[in-house]
DNA sequence: TTTGACCTGTGAGTTGCTCACAGGTTTTAG
DNA sequence: CTAAAACCTGTGAGCAACTCACAGGTCAAA
């Protein structure tokens, strides 16, 4: 198979099958006569199955790897399934969070939907952004003092 | 103020006031004697505004034309409650699609928890990454037929 | 006055692609 | 048979929103 063959068989772009080439996702041989890639039936297994896992959050690195290990016969599942977990926790976090900012955005909304129409007191959107508190997102909980 | 002064104030790295300054959402005046930048209270505002909206989900250009609207005494209200709202239903969908990723995690893991220890089958776990369904991302439904 | 902490601009690295470019090859139509 | 279209090649840049590194200038305290 040609690039163009094994992208339409994954169902994706041409240059997405070249560029994991590149990074060594893929192992093409050459056709001799012409220079150019030719994958098999596992180069396409690989690709699905690295699309699949890019869909559940895993990095190329990761997949990478596995897919290395796979081809060493060992058994890759081990870490597949410590990533895998690892995935879920953050999953998990990013929803808890998402569902935080969207309860805010509704009341903020809820707020100036109660107003007359499009012009809310001038300002009070922006200062509805601005008096925004942090989501709890930890990290660069600094001082916040004037104002 | 000097840069670090106004990053320490809002809680940011000193080379995110730099590239925002690049970026045009932040305009310091010049110190003429040392050619050092030297923001104000009104840049501080700017900047907290900013990284809030950043929460939020605004991308630098849209923070930009809220900002610079303001600055020319139009209400930038009416533009920011298109965007918010925008950025509303896109936070919905994330979360939705992030639910579905979510259940489809745990009942793989449920599948491999039944199984004896660390080491399930053998391929079990790549076989469930490869046999994975598309979750219905759309866009590019395309033909998946072998195998 | 020397050290160390700050400042300056610019350029590169991050992630996972996607696209553009310039040139070679193969297929298809006339 | 030939010309044009459609493909192939590698490389390099662009996206977003930073972050970091580098080399050199400036300033405060010891």
């Amino acid at each position: 198979m040609k690039v163009k063959e094994i992208a339409q068989a994954a169902g994706v772009n041409p240059d997405t099958v070249r560029f994991y080439t590149r990074e060594g996702l893929l192992n093409p041989t050459r056709n001799p006569d012409n220079n150019y890639q030719q994958y098999d039936a596992d180069d396409l297994r690989r690709l699905r199955f690295a699309r699949k896992a890019r869909q559940l959050g895993f990095s190329l690195p990761e997949i990478r790897s596995i897919l290395d290990q796979a081809d060493d016969h060992h058994s890759p599942c081990p870490m597949v399934r410590e990533v895998f977990e690892k995935r879920l926790a953050e999953v998990e976090r990013e929803i808890a969070e998402l569902q935080q900012l969207r309860e805010r955005m509704k009341s903020a909304l809820g707020i100036w939907r109660d107003m007359p129409d499009g012009t809310p007191d001038g300002h009070t959107i922006c200062r509805l952004i601005e008096h925004w508190d942090e989501p709890a997102l930890a990290k660069d909980t600094e001082a916040y003092s004037d104002d």
